[in-house]
DNA sequence: AAGGATGCCAACCGCAGATAT
DNA sequence: GATATCTGCGGTTGGCATCCT
């Protein structure tokens, strides 16, 4: 697997782009389409190798590139992604389509990062620094056994899904499917999203918790093809049947691509605290210490062309953008990210180590388990799967 | 006002997967 | 199947801008 020497070539300029390279880039990519990198230089005019003018163009020249102060809801959907993804910033980047990778990191690097560590969260586990589910205080060793079991059922279900993934692909080889999958998002995409998940929480498929009820799950791929009419639609369901805090529960979601039942939690409660929300949200995913019994995913498929590029449309323009945030981020919105992780802060301070919510009580509610704790589950993963659900067509996540 | 510290971001580097030969 | 090349990605860096002392 030989490197190119690229930029190693003797005479090729490195260094900032001069405003008459950019004009010589945009109009031969307006022109031409970007084709072939390495040639794209020379066609151009451009004393540069491929490599840059790729980045130059993806990170800067591009023409549907928004530029400037992210939003609020740009912020929140990125913590979120973040703790579900971890540093996967083209994923993240899917979901924010006018946002760059680079633009997404350096924001993550330069402003999130430090501000989620002044919170006391822990920016790669999104986890509060002292970690209440560690604390031997406040029934944490029944948590965290009920923890590790659903860790694994999740491990099992994903190594299920990985296996079922990978015939399902197979299979479809040659019909528009595999074209979608084999183009745009791999299935093995979408393990590895599901695998860095897991190392987020800081797992390994190596887990070894004994589980003492024997989790099943079902993942079903079907493909919705609309006739001709339309880009298919592929819908995977990730059914578990298992045990949960609250006891045996077997969900079977109707799989649909909307999520009526789940749907509206997340706006309906707005009103509680957002750093609880966020703390129960991500701390509650990481841990899984409730199960999540349904998923269903949706994409459509669009190509993206050169054509489209031109036209100052990018394949995933507008796709879900604005379902994202208002379904998704919509979970996070009645304060500012600043003033909610503030609030994280001081309840963990005043509530004497049992403070993370995720642990002894959420928003202030007294810890009755079961049913809140589920809820907050839900209302997490409802906000993430609306995320998914509204994801753009060539979102790497699956 | 000056110099150092810090913040910010565009661009580079190099790895790894995909594809071509 | 082996090797070469292309491309995408994430980590890192260099240099400019701003802030602080």
């Amino acid at each position: 697997m030989g490197r190119s020497p690229c930029c190693d070539k003797v005479g090729l300029k490195k260094g900032p782009w001069t405003p008459e390279e950019d004009q010589k880039l945009l109009a031969y990519i307006e022109e031409h389409g970007h084709g072939s990198w390495r040639a794209l230089p020379a066609k151009a005019g451009l004393q540069r190798c491929g490599k840059s003018c790729r980045l130059r163009w993806t990170n800067y020249l591009r023409p549907d590139i928004k530029r400037g102060k992210f939003s609020l809801q740009e912020e929140q959907t990125i913590i979120q992604l973040h703790a579900l993804l971890g540093n996967r910033w083209s994923a993240i980047a899917t979901h924010l389509p006018k946002r760059t990778d680079n633009e997404i990191k350096n924001y993550w690097n330069t402003h999130l990062k430090k501000r989620l560590a002044k919170m006391g969260i822990d920016p790669v586990t999104h986890k509060p620094k002292n970690d209440a589910l560690l604390s031997p205080t406040c029934d944490g060793q029944s948590k965290n056994a009920a923890n590790l079991s659903h860790m694994a059922q999740w491990e099992s279900a994903r190594l299920e899904a990985e296996a079922r993934l990978v015939r399902e692909s197979k299979l479809r080889s040659h019909n528009s499917f595999h074209h979608l999958i084999s183009t745009s998002a791999s299935a093995s995409a979408s393990l590895q999203l599901l695998n860095k998940t897991t190392t987020t929480a800081g797992w390994s498929t190596s887990t070894t918790h004994d589980l003492d009820q024997s989790p099943t799950s079902t993942l079903t791929f079907s493909e919705n093809n609309n006739n001709n009419s339309g880009p298919p639609v592929i819908s995977a369901t990730i059914g578990f049947i298992g045990s949960s805090d609250t006891g045996m529960i077997k969900e079977e979601g109707d799989h649909h691509h909307h999520h009526q039942d789940w749907k509206g939690l997340g706006s309906s409660s707005t009103t509680t605290n957002l750093a609880d929300q966020y703390k129960d949200g991500i701390e509650n995913s990481l841990s899984f210490t409730s199960t999540l019994h349904d998923m269903t995913i949706s994409m459509e498929a669009a190509p993206w062309t050169p054509e489209s590029l031109r036209t100052n449309n990018s394949g995933h323009a507008s796709v879900g953008n604005s379902s994202m945030e208002e379904g998704f981020t919509n979970l996070l919105l009645n304060d500012s990210v600043d003033r909610s992780l503030s609030n994280s802060c001081r309840d963990s301070d005043t509530s004497g180590g049992g403070g993370g919510s995720g642990c002894c009580g959420s928003g202030g509610s007294d810890d009755s388990g079961g049913s809140d704790y589920y809820q907050d589950n839900k209302n997490y993963w409802n906000s993430i799967l609306n995320l998914v659900n509204s994801s753009p067509p060539n979102s790497p996540m699956f």
